[in-house]
DNA sequence: GTCTATATCTCGATAGAC
DNA sequence: GTCTATCGAGATATAGAC
């Protein structure tokens, strides 16, 4: 139980050996993403993991504990991904597409971890609610929060129209998140999904960028 | 199917009487949805519906059949929901509204279904693509498709812009869609969706509609 | 640290009384 | 049709050899 608590936090995307606690990790997430909590099986961490079952007892004590801690360090970087590149002060064209390209870049990097949230809400979501409940305190941190005070500032400027800040918001991040939630539909309706992603992703940058620019202009 | 005249029943409200088979379909919709085919245990769903769990295999064989019935049922009501409202438009602005307003009030008496939906997608989703994919063999039935040959349509009037139709429509379903998924951590940063759910609901419709009409208006 | 073997428990499914 | 009791498969978790 100490020996996950000392190394989580020294994760890094190297490729060069990769230990055997990161590759328990990396699975779990894999597969709990895709699985939740109750479906994800042991035995198929273990496989996608190329280890022994009982490795996985050895350094995470349960299955608990196990998932506790690979949804704490993926949701411990999805809050502070973007909360830096947000708070220098530019225009609000340009404040919007860093959050929207900073967004889409962490969610293409990590969509386990998207994944695992979004089964986490809907499952009612009890850890996820505590985590975010927490963060909420300290709220300079979220990224989101940050966003929705720069659409706020923005408009009391006069720089774009009057809207609810907090439906625009919502908008914004449905926008970007829910493509990845409804991946494997949005591959039968748009073939590019499948075939070429990162044009994909591109080309879903810019359509949002352009949209809320054009959706929030000054008539 | 028997009628008791002699006695009052304590179990029967103001509502129809609802027979077993359908409270088990209700509990295994709500268990379903939240967590997910595997995560669901027939005996959430049992005491759902306030019966035994033989009772679950006596009406439907299995959990996996109970799972398909579930399924099916809720994707033919899904399809054939807003179809027959999205032909009779004139104003794309008009069919616009009728879309994300019919989309929305589906969504909030189905909140069940929108949740089995999404998590199958997580899950990759074989049993909701295997459906889809007969259902966009008839191209026709689908409102998704409906409202995006009405973009596209628009266009070519020169109604609106010349945008990508594909990711319009892909925004625009996210728009409605995405709250609902995220619903339990929604609240905590709207309250309004804890307290008044119409109303917020009300709200987000006019905003959505609003947003695209003016985000793909001709400069 | 990593494995095999096994204990323990949970869940889906069935049998049979009423 | 509905219940209680139980079986058997498969899952988590542990013990112990190496």
């Amino acid at each position: 139980m100490e020996s996950s608590q000392g190394t989580v936090s020294q994760f890094t995307s190297n490729t060069i050996e990769v230990g055997t606690e990161q590759r328990i990790f990396n699975a779990a997430l894999e597969v709990f993403s895709r699985k939740g909590k109750d479906g994800a099986r042991m035995q198929e961490i273990a496989d996608c993991a190329g280890i022994n079952r009982a490795l996985l007892h050895y350094y995470f004590r349960s299955k608990n504990k196990l998932y506790e801690a690979v949804f704490a360090h993926g949701f411990e970087q999805f809050i502070n991904g973007l909360s830096q590149s947000l708070r220098s002060e530019r225009s609000f064209e340009s404040s919007l597409r860093t959050f929207v390209h900073g967004y889409m870049d962490y969610l293409c990097e990590h969509q386990d971890m998207a994944r695992l949230m979004i089964t986490e809400c809907l499952s009612g979501g009890p850890v996820l609610e505590s985590y975010l409940a927490t963060a909420i305190a300290k709220r300079e941190k979220l990224p989101g929060f940050l966003m929705e005070d720069r659409i706020r500032q923005a408009i009391e400027v006069g720089e774009i129209r009057e809207v609810d800040s907090e439906h625009a918001m919502l908008t914004i991040v449905s926008a970007c998140l829910f493509p990845f939630v409804a991946l494997p539909t949005v591959r039968l309706f748009q073939p590019k999904a499948a075939t070429d992603f990162e044009e994909f992703i591109a080309e879903r940058k810019q359509h949002i960028v352009e949209l809320i620019l054009s959706g929030l202009r000054i008539p």
